[in-house]
DNA sequence: AAAACGGGGAC
DNA sequence: GTCCCAGTTTT
């Protein structure tokens, strides 16, 4: 590649980015807090997706100081259907950081910001370039794309030794002082430009010298092995409903403090073993009354928790990035089965008084439960597949 | 180096 | 259905 191209490269995003860009929020001022909240917010997540929640946080925790000090709960309610709920978990930490080491000022400083929670080579990069205009790369998935097209570069961008190749790259293009716009750009010509799929090269600044546009191989690159597919997990849960002073309420309870969807509320449930995840798959949802029996005797063993399903409710399937769940909910309500399995319609169907309260589960485990109605489900942060059932059940309520 | 970690939008 | 998004942390 010629020095010249190089420069043109630079010199062309730079003017185009200049001449016109997005008007999006955390563009307003150059407020590190601002730029910090935006590109955790912006790890893995399309800006639309992004801006009404980064409003939002930004109303409810306008400065690094309240956000250190706000309860959890309601930083993650503020983050509830974003995804990637360690990044809110990871943000709050960095403010406390940034209160205790640096009082309340986030420092223009590499080293000090890259230590941050949540703030890996990336955020550190964008922090430092947008915030303080200083000269070090942000490579995100744009950037190797773009980057990858311009060069006709083949590493497999999906290695983690490609980013570190590219960020070198990238650090050499940085126009003298400009490398906030300048990163913006390449991002910018990336999200809108520069796409995956079908790249708008004509109206491209820099398609005169692209390689791999020069090659008519814009399309093939970047190289990119493919993600494995998810695996599947069949699971058990169940809406207890409440009765007597707990009427009206549901049974919900906190996840554990770590893994998936750490310190979120949802439904109680359970991982069906291979034996009742081949029943799961192949009966209906209404004639598993042996499947419903088994699994609630697996909850108790679980948690602890005494229940008697009363019927079928809902089959619900949700993708994350690495499982697939396959749900199935049964209406419940607490007490202990003794009664008998109605033979009518075969749904799994128990007869009887409920016969057992909270009290009955082991402490440990007592203290994650809590019942809510539905007015209390707006102060839990539940993820959104949860908060889908949780919906769909009060509006068949009401 | 590979896996864990959410959710949704575009095709 | 597939891809992948302004990635980081843990294993």
């Amino acid at each position: 590649m010629q020095a010249e191209a190089r420069q043109y490269f630079s010199r062309e995003l730079l003017a185009w980015y200049q001449r016109g860009n997005r008007d999006l929020p955390w563009r307003k001022n150059k407020d590190p807090y601002r730029i910090w909240v935006s590109e955790i917010m912006l790890q893995q997540t399309r800006v639309d997706t992004v801006i009404p929640y980064f409003e939002r946080f930004m109303a409810n925790f306008p400065t690094v100081q309240a956000l250190a000090e706000a309860p959890e709960d309601e930083v993650l309610k503020c983050w509830e259907g974003l995804g990637y709920y360690s990044r809110a978990r990871n943000l709050q930490a960095g403010a406390k950081m940034v209160m205790e080491l640096y009082g309340g000022i986030i420092p223009d400083d590499k080293e000090s910001v890259a230590v941050l929670k949540g703030v890996g080579p990336y955020t550190t990069g964008a922090i430092m370039s947008i915030a303080f205009n200083r000269p070090e790369p942000a490579v995100d998935g744009n950037v190797m794309r773009v980057l990858s097209r311009y060069f006709c570069l083949e590493d497999d961008i999906a290695k983690p030794s490609t980013r570190v190749g590219i960020e070198k790259l990238a650090a050499s293009l940085i126009p003298e002082g400009a490398a906030g716009d300048f990163n913006q750009a390449l991002m910018e010509l990336g999200a809108l430009v520069c796409t995956p799929k079908s790249p708008s090269c004509l109206p491209c600044p820099v398609m005169e010298h692209c390689e791999a546009r020069m090659a008519g191989r814009e399309t093939e690159l970047p190289i990119k092995t493919k993600a494995k597919p998810p695996r599947q997990e069949y699971r058990l849960a169940v809406i207890v409903e409440g009765t007597a002073e707990h009427a009206g309420k549901v049974l919900v309870r906190q996840r554990p403090n770590t893994g998936l969807l750490a310190q979120m509320w949802e439904l109680p449930h359970l991982l069906l073993d291979g034996k009742h995840s081949g029943m799961f798959a192949e009966s209906a949802p209404k004639e598993q009354g042996e499947l419903a029996e088994a699994a609630i005797r697996m909850l108790e063993t679980d948690a602890g928790l005494l229940i008697r399903p009363t019927g079928w409710f809902a089959d619900a399937d949700h993708i994350f990035s690495h499982i697939h769940w396959r749900m199935r909910v049964y209406a419940a309500d607490l007490g202990v089965m003794d009664g008998v399995l109605a033979a009518e319609s075969g749904a799994p169907y128990w007869t009887g008084e409920p016969a057992a309260t909270l009290e009955d589960m082991p402490a440990e485990e007592r203290s994650r439960y809590r019942w809510i109605g539905r007015d209390e489900m707006d102060r839990l942060p539940f993820p959104n597949l949860f908060l889908k059932l949780l919906n769909d059940y009060w509006s068949r309520k009401s």
